[in-house]
DNA sequence: CAGGTCAAGTAGTACT
DNA sequence: AGTACTACTTGACCTG
């Protein structure tokens, strides 16, 4: 039983999310209500005083000085949303290394252990709870592409059985109808003989 | 702006 | 009781 969620601060989503930011245009810096319940005063303390000095460091190192109004999560919005507890849903996007490294391993097994898990997200810098959500969405998409590609492949089948039924009697009653008339016959086409 | 993508939310289930 | 799972939904964001 992995009792990491409830044992562990969950500080860590707040915080991945924000460590998240450099390489990523998408996150918006708000965090989601049920995730938002979780979070202790210390750990709103602790989130923004690490977004803040993020934005501090980005700041003096000037990397991105050009976009730092609009990458740095620290908006008086964002701010509003640390304190008030009316947040909106986050939907933090993960870093294209991140994406890799958990396709590496989706490829390699598609269920991870709890020490597996903690393994890859401790060196993602995800928490475990992120690690586990995406290989179970990751588990459902695969699935779903499968069926899908599945049915396709069976209205496929069905479509050419249908033609193939459609085709053959369309035949049987135009040979019937112009089987006296051979002018109709357009033989010109690449596949052969077509009505025009 | 509609539609797609995807992380996260929810409900139900199985297991220990 | 608590956890992880699947199946599906939601909501933010991206793209043509």
């Amino acid at each position: 039983m992995d009792m990491s969620d409830t044992v562990k601060p969950r500080t860590s989503f707040l915080i991945e999310d924000i460590l998240s930011i450099k390489d990523s245009t998408r996150f918006n810096g708000k965090c989601s209500s049920q995730k938002m319940e979780r979070c202790s005063s210390w750990e709103e303390e602790e989130s923004e005083k690490l977004t803040e000095k993020l934005c501090a460091q980005e700041t003096v190192s000037g990397e991105h000085s050009g976009s730092l109004n609009t990458s740095c999560p620290i908006t008086p919005e964002s701010r509003s949303m640390f304190t008030t507890g009316k947040q909106r849903r986050s939907r933090a996007a993960f870093t294209h290394l991140q994406v890799l490294e958990l396709e590496k391993k989706f490829n390699h097994q598609k269920y991870l252990s709890a020490p597996e898990r903690a393994h890859l997200a401790n060196a993602l810098r995800l928490t475990e709870t992120q690690v586990k959500i995406w290989f179970q969405n990751r588990r459902y998409k695969t699935k779903r592409k499968q069926q899908t590609s599945e049915f396709s492949k069976d209205v496929y089948r069905a479509e050419g059985l249908r033609e193939e039924l459609v085709r053959s009697s369309l035949i049987t009653s135009f040979c019937k109808a112009y089987q006296y008339r051979p002018y109709l016959w357009d033989y010109s086409g690449p596949w052969g003989p077509t009505l025009w």
